[in-house]
Formats: C-alpha cells, sequence, structure tokens
DNA sequence: CTTACATATGAACGAGTGTTCATATGTGCA
DNA sequence: TGCACATATGAACACTCGTTCATATGTAAG
C-alpha cells in the first residue's frame, strides 16, 4: 500500500503523512477497548495479586489459606479478591462459613503463561535465576 | 493426593493443612518472579500506553506519529515510551532526527489478544458494542 | 441469645503514577 | 554559527493505589 512507502516521509503535518495518521486511527482500538484492556492488565499489575493468582493456578483456595500463602493479612487479601473478582479474574464458591476462591476462565493462565515467556525473552540466560515453580511444570501441563 | 482429599479441612492452624500450604508455597511463583510479572503487567495497565502499543502493532512509528495517533502531547508520549522501552516492550531505531518505536518481541501481541479475549468473554453478547479494530482483522492474521 | 470463626468493608495514611510545563539534548540545514 | 525541528528529561501537581486498623456481616455451634 501507499502507507508503507510513506515510511519515511517527514513527520509533521503535511498531507500524506495526516492520511496515514487517519488510516492508522481507523485500524486502532477503540478508546473503550484501550480502557478495559488497561483495566485488565492493572489488576495484575501488583505482586500479590500475581501470586494469588498463581496460586489458584494450582487449585480453588480459600481465603485463609491464601493468605497464609501469600504471607498477608486476611483484610489485604480479601481487598485484593475483590478486585480481582470485579474484573472477573477469580469467582466465588460458598461453602458454609467458608468462601472458596478459583480463577473464572482460562485465559488467566494465557496472560500469566505470555508474560513468564516475555521475561524469559528479556533475560535469556536467567532461566535458573528466577525460579517459576509451577508455571513450566505441573501448570504447564494444563495447557 | 492427601493434599486434595483435605480441601474441606477446617480452615486456621491444623497440622494437616499446614502440610498444603507448604506444598503449594513450593510450588508457587517466586517473589522475584511475581514481581517482575507486575512489573510487566503494570506497564500495560494505562489506556494511552496500551494505545501506543496498539498502535506498533500495526508497524513502526515515529514518536510525533504516535503522539498524533493517541491525540496526546509529545511529551508525554515521550515519557510513556520511556517506560515501555525500560520493560523491553518496544526498541528504538534512530535514522537522522527522528527515532522508531516499534515491538520488541511477539509476546506482546500475545499478552494483548489474551486480554481481548478474556473481556471478549466477559461480555459474550457485546463483540459488536465495543470496537476491537486492528485485533480481529489484520492484526490477528499475524498469530 | 451468646460465642467463635471466616470473610467483607469503610476510613485513613503513605507511596506511587500520569500529565503538564519548561527546558535540555541532538540532528540537519542555511 | 545560527535556526528549526524531533525527541528527551526534570520538577511539580492532582490523583490513585495498597496496606492497616477497626468494625460489620454472616454462619455454625453451644
Amino acid at each position: 500500500m501507499a502507507v508503507d512507502e510513506l515510511e519515511q516521509d517527514i513527520c509533521g503535518v503535511s498531507q500524506v503523512d495526516d492520511e496515514k495518521i487517519a488510516l492508522i486511527r481507523e485500524q486502532l482500538v477503540s478508546d473503550e477497548m484501550a480502557e478495559r484492556l488497561a483495566e485488565t492488565f492493572k489488576v495484575l499489575s501488583d505482586p500479590t495479586r500475581v501470586k494469588v493468582v498463581a496460586a489458584l493456578l494450582l487449585g480453588e483456595l480459600c481465603v485463609c489459606e491464601i493468605s497464609e500463602i501469600v504471607g498477608m493479612s486476611q483484610s489485604a487479601v480479601s481487598h485484593q479478591l475483590r478486585k480481582l473478582k470485579d474484573l472477573r479474574l477469580v469467582k466465588r464458591r460458598k461453602l458454609s462459613k467458608m468462601v472458596y476462591y478459583s480463577l473464572d476462565d482460562d485465559h488467566i493462565l494465557g496472560l500469566i503463561t505470555q508474560g513468564v515467556d516475555h521475561i524469559k525473552e528479556e533475560f535469556p540466560g536467567a532461566h535458573g535465576a528466577f525460579k517459576m515453580r509451577g508455571l513450566e511444570g505441573d501448570v504447564d501441563g494444563l495447557k
């Protein structure tokens, strides 16, 4: 297309450049989609929540179990689980007094896996430096 | 295993429960990995940066082009590109005065795709409500 | 109705984030 | 050397976020 050939064009307000910009804007994600994507990634942008999600990759857990696993207060975990639930990363199952949490769909595993792969690519020689237990053994088998 | 059978155990400080917790902690991602994953997702947790990345999915672009496409000041875009570069989501190529940015590896496309799929799953009937231009046409073909 | 336990929630504090504005760096051209 | 342009950067502001603490809700047992 003409757009590809014009890639070397001077940046600024030339007419051809405006056409290229307009063409890309048409193909771009909508504002609403960009916002929803950002929200989804934001809920995974905290080490605590990543650990919670990683723990749930291994199976269903109740709040106090998660609390002990990630080494944080029950209140903090409950707050974070609410955010994970609001963005539909996890779902709840009540059983008497307890509430069991689990992953809502399997795109979550896909996200974590892509993230791990990206980090592996960043540091190709560091496969042994980081311990990625649960992400290259049992869980990878769940794919 | 015995761990699976004990899932109904009372939460708290019982000995069997402690064993289950210890077992999961062993399989869990390390603190360092959780932190690196969170960092990676954090850089995608802003709508502006998502749009920048989405634009770069369509090809290499210079700063002022990105600036016009996402409708933000050159300074703001430059700040964000720095964060994307620090986390190795994008790379630079200098050509005379201009600096061209492009995606660093193709796990980025994987992350965006997984995110979009997750959102589609959240709202199964809303495929037409959100416009995901560039993510179900040309770019999907790049997979 | 109490008591005990699991979980949820609201207020509040410190830490961090994204933008703007002004300015600096660096390149090409006259 | 001087100017114009593309990009980068530092300071500062309003705003958001994650945790803690105290307390509320809900459930089972005595």
